[in-house]
RNA sequence: GGCCCCGUCGUCUAGCGGCCUAGGACUCUGCCUUCUCAAGGCAGCUACGAGGGUUCGAAUCCCUUCGGGGCUACCA
């Protein structure tokens, strides 16, 4: 790897929105990148021409720029590599399929799936490692025109040498692989159109990647790229560096699914998780910067990341820990960030319809929230008694201010707090105080629980004085009264 | 089955031969604070998968074993 500059790559192949784990994956790549001053470039794995829709493709571009990975080269900023989408690339795939053709390191195997499989059993049957076994290896040209009589079709084969291949990941150490456990594998399928396994090495030099870091399941095809490499004529020292990250597994089981929090990401953008919060979780599963440090910035991240310190085991995720770490970071905010995050959920929710009036009330309304949610989708709820014309009771919560003593509460409210001159929340606590709790001998609790649901029509609520100093006054004697006939 | 990877509290982790009667965070439990809910503070529960070595000394090194996972496609 020499001294020559970083340049990481992040290739999803979209056959669905990207999850998790690839999200986690993205990051690191991304992380490194930008630790190291290097290039982040971005490349879609579109060769599975059945499982890639363009919609999975637009989704993983903007999933990317929504948690703030930006690349430097890839689709939409270009770059001198590109194209970026392997689809766009056949031509190049099909230059370099021809030559190992020539060169005699790959063959064409005119085998059908059918009798693939029927070696593959057979060998499961006997014990034997399952894999192609080399029936196509040395056809004569007879044989060629046989097949080709019959009208098969023929994928296009890698020759595997004997030996075995060694190479240092920079998370595992030295891995090697027996070529007797590495079949010949396909490049090209008998369409034509040309596999993860040809495509990826093929760019991976022709763009000059230094670092591969992605997902640990592909551990095991890293033999076959390094077979490309060598057929395509390039030099050990400039194969890139392989570091295979561990697995994001779900609570329970292994796969991240859908039972144990959200695989894809759109959820979490939906249920108003903020970027950097999902950044900095997923920094800490597979990767820690010691010190007992957690809660870090995009910036952090990119200063103290090091592939070093990336574990070589999997790690659980765990929702509850993210939403801690969001709820931090909804902390963290300024109330003009907090407020450009709100908006779209109480947009979204009918809360408000985004005038200046509205949003004025918001951003004083915010500050009470802040450290009362864990999630954006949970500020519409939390102000949505702000905003709405036809007040109501919750239904569950009407029962307990019907009883006498709530009303008496409720009556004695509307008295004190119609002869307040300045409504201001400290003129409210004060009158509510020396009336209900002093003279009344009432406890807080019962009081002002009375009142919170009368005025807010909730037993939870922001705090209640606040709360109905931005109400209003009329809006607070108007609701009291209103619950009062209940 | 074969090949490969992995194994510290429930979870994420710190630890890289003595600082470990194993630290932090999340969760959970209790308490404090308190107008609800939170936030905050304090306390507590709980771990080196097992068995052998090496060593004066091992969570840290070696071996075996058990367990988990990945791959074994004309998917990636």
């Amino acid at each position: 790897m020499s001294t020559k500059a970083v340049k990481v790559r992040f290739a999803p192949s979209p056959t669905g929105d990207l999850h998790v784990g690839n999200i986690r994956t993205a990051l690191f790549d991304w992380a490194y990148a930008r630790h190291t001053g290097g290039v982040f470039l971005f490349r879609i794995e579109d060769t599975d021409t059945v499982r890639v829709t363009d919609e999975y493709i637009q989704a993983a571009i903007e999933t990317l720029k929504w948690l703030g990975l930006d690349w430097d080269e890839g689709p939409e900023v270009g770059g001198d590599h590109g194209p970026y989408l392997q689809s766009q690339r056949l031509d190049i795939y099909a230059e370099y399929a021809q030559k190992f053709l020539d060169q005699k390191d790959a063959y064409h195997c005119y085998c059908s799936p059918d009798e693939l499989e029927a070696v593959r059993e057979a060998q499961r049957k006997a014990n034997v490692a399952p894999g192609y076994n080399g029936h196509c290896r040395d056809l004569s040209q007879t044989q060629i025109d046989a097949y080709k009589a019959e009208g098969r079709g023929a994928v296009v084969r890698m020759r595997m040498p004997d030996g075995s291949t060694t190479f240092t990941d920079l998370i595992r150490g030295d891995v090697s692989f027996d070529h007797n456990f590495v079949p010949d594998f396909v490049l090209v399928r008998a369409d034509g159109s040309p596999l993860y396994t040809l495509a990826v090495a093929v760019d991976d030099i022709l763009m000059k990647v230094t670092h591969v870091l992605r997902g640990e399941d592909l551990l095991s095809s890293t033999p076959r790229q390094i077979r490309v490499y060598q057929a395509m004529g390039v030099a050990p020292a400039d194969y890139p560096v392989f570091a295979h990250l561990p697995f994001v597994m779900g609570t329970d089981n292994a796969k991240l699914s859908k039972r144990n929090g959200e695989a894809s990401i759109a959820w979490y953008r939906d249920m108003g998780f903020l970027p950097e919060a999902i950044c900095n979780y997923l920094a800490l599963l597979g990767w820690s910067p010691g010190d007992d440090v957690e809660n870090i910035t995009m910036k952090e991240l990119t200063q103290m990341f090091t592939v070093e310190k990336v574990h070589s085991s999997p790690a659980r995720f765990d929702m509850k820990k993210l939403e801690a770490i969001n709820g931090d970071k909804i902390r963290a905010l300024t109330i003009d960030e907090f407020l450009k995050w709100s908006l779209p959920f109480l947009i979204k929710a009918n809360v408000i319809q985004g005038s200046s009036q509205e949003i004025e009330l918001v951003k004083k309304a915010l500050p009470l929230i802040q450290e009362r949610i864990i999630v954006l989708s949970e500020v519409p709820k939390m102000l949505k008694f702000l905003f709405i014309s036809n007040f109501e009771v919750d239904a569950d919560s009407v029962s307990k201010i019907t009883d006498s003593g709530s009303k008496e509460i409720l009556k004695r409210s509307i008295k004190e707090l119609e002869g307040l001159l300045q409504w201001s929340h400290e003129n409210i606590e004060a009158a509510l105080r020396a009336s209900l709790i002093e003279e009344l001998g009432l406890k807080p609790r019962i009081a002002f629980t009375a009142l919170r649901i009368a005025t807010t029509g909730s037993v939870i609520s922001p705090p209640l004085f606040e709360s109905m100093e931005l109400l209003g006054k009329e809006a607070c004697l108007s609701r009291i009264s209103t619950a009062l006939a209940l």
